[in-house]
RNA sequence: GUCCCCUUCGUCUAGAGGCCUAGGACACCGCCCUUUCACGGCGAUAACACGAGUUCGAAUCUCGUAGGGGACGCCA
């Protein structure tokens, strides 16, 4: 049987990191076994499903790179379907009318957890054999509910938690259709699961109590059973639920973070799953990799600060001219636009081994286009007495080597040799002189980074202020 | 409250009864490299929640306890 697997998310708002892991592991499952995805949007939710939160999902799955075969299925266009199967299911005698209204459920809820009890319905208007139900009465629109089963067990063998089963009895008889007429999640994915011929059901482990519900309706159905693989939640980096205030929720947060999609691939991918030691490996990799018997059954914790390792080692293995291009965009957004000279391919080669994002890289590369003016304390910090005429005869030699940096380096050390001084003294300066900054990559690759005016420019602009 | 699930270094994890005096990775610490900071290299610290069993032998199996999470909607 081929692999049908599907991503199944509600447009109420953005893809957060837990759906894209969800995404995926299911993605990843179909690619694995040469299956088909699908993209099923649940937005029976009339309040809250809103259409730009189905083009944030569309974004986030785009920006990973997670393709569908099928889909977007949604699920307000196959009400007639679900009307459909509910008729059938009424007629059946699967199913029943119950005119039980919200408020005396409230109220029966309520009363149940005052007794201790699991909340649920009492069955008053469950068809039974010789059981005489009260009169339907006129003024309510009745609820369709779906007759569960009322004793035996319900269990099936988890791909990731293994065996899990629920009794009956826990189980009360969940509505299926509301007074207007509409099928709820619980049917509805029975619905679709079945008619789209989902063979594994990969969806977050909040599920697992909804699953022996859909599988009873399912096998009232006489549907083939998909098999199930709830994953885990993923906490924040504190260790507790993702809410809004960890910030980067939305998947498309870590774009605009300067994290590389296939860090985050990489990151999700381990997070849960592990194929032995292996740490970092490609998407093709990880798909051919990919199984459900190394999924972790429980929650992971989001780290930060390995996400950060990963983007790194990707942004080294990126090309300078792709990462340029990359980093273009972001200058742009901060009123910075990149001409040809410094080179923009060059300055990110060089610093991205030091950085750990795109935005990062950008940070560097903004000093070399900016009207720079060094913080003066800090300037004075690095420059002695003895370097200032150091840096004159710098300067002056710096007007005719030949631009690049095995030259430049030659000068440096020629100026030191004849000024008697140590590499710091005059290192220094130069780095706070051209960027502002104590920390930078060696200054001889530094200063080949810049067109020689500039350099010349930066040193002399500093120096009279200095003296004058 | 009831039901369901989870529990190996700070974090992600390897681990399917002997290969485990528990391995890898991130972080942290130290050393080396060095023109500052990184990168890189080397090294150190650090964990089987607890208690009973089963077994010649348990991180691995069973039961219990504790802690954590999830679900209990005419939301999905």
């Amino acid at each position: 049987m081929t692999v049908r697997t599907r991503f199944a998310p509600s447009p109420t708002g953005y893809l957060h990191i837990g759906g894209a892991r969800t995404a995926l592991f299911s993605w990843a499952y179909a690619r694995k076994h040469g299956g088909t995805f699908i993209l099923r949007i649940e937005d029976t939710d009339l309040e809250r499903s809103t259409p730009e939160a189905v083009q944030a999902i569309l974004d986030g799955m785009n920006w990973l790179g997670l393709n569908y075969d099928e889909g977007p299925f949604y699920q307000m266009q196959r009400m007639p379907r679900y009307k459909e199967v509910i008729q059938q299911m009424l007629a059946a005698g699967q199913a029943y009318y119950c005119y039980t209204s919200p408020a005396e459920l409230d109220a029966m809820r309520e009363a149940q957890r005052m007794r201790g009890e699991k909340p649920r319905y009492d069955g008053t208007w469950r068809p039974e054999m010789g059981k005489t139900l009260p009169a339907a009465p006129a003024d309510i629109k009745p609820v369709v509910r779906f007759k569960n089963p009322s004793d035996g067990i319900v269990g099936w063998k988890d791909l990731v938690k293994g065996h899990i089963e629920f009794s009956n009895t826990e189980l009360d008889d969940l509505i299926i259709a509301r007074s207007d007429g509409t099928p709820t999640y619980n049917f509805c994915v029975v619905v679709d699961d079945w008619d789209m011929g989902i063979t594994q059901v990969i969806r977050g482990d909040d599920h697992v109590n909804n699953t022996p519900r859909q599988i009873n309706i399912l096998k009232a159905l006489g549907a083939t059973l998909p098999r199930y693989a709830h994953l885990s939640m993923i906490l924040g980096d504190d260790g507790t639920k993702l809410s809004k205030r960890h910030g980067a929720v939305s998947v498309m947060q870590y774009d605009d973070d300067g994290y590389l999609p296939e860090a985050v691939i990489n990151y999700l991918a381990r997070l849960g799953w592990s194929h032995g030691d292996d740490e970092v490996f490609s998407v093709a990799q990880f798909c051919e990799w990919f199984d459900l018997d190394h999924i972790t059954p429980s929650a992971a914790q989001f780290n930060t600060e390995k996400l950060k390792w990963l983007n790194n080692h990707y942004l080294k293995q990126t090309d300078n001219g792709q990462l340029a291009n990359m980093v273009r965009p972001r200058l742009a957004a901060r009123g910075i636009e990149v001409g040809v000279t410094p080179d923009l391919a060059a300055i990110v080669g060089l610093y991205k081994e030091r950085v750990a994002t795109l935005n990062e890289l950008a940070d560097a590369a903004e000093i070399f286009y900016i009207d720079l003016h060094p913080n003066t304390t800090l300037l004075d910090a690095q420059l002695s007495a003895e370097s200032i005429p150091a840096l004159h005869d710098l300067a002056h030699h710096l007007a005719t080597v030949t631009w690049e940096a095995a030259a430049i380096s030659a000068t440096i050390k020629e100026v030191l040799a004849s000024h008697g001084l140590k590499m710091p003294k005059l290192a220094m300066p130069l780095r706070v002189m051209l960027t502002g900054q104590t920390q930078t990559p060696s200054v001889d690759a530094l200063v080949a980074l810049f067109p020689r005016e500039m350099v010349l420019q930066r040193i002399t602009n500093n120096l009279s202020k200095k003296t004058g």
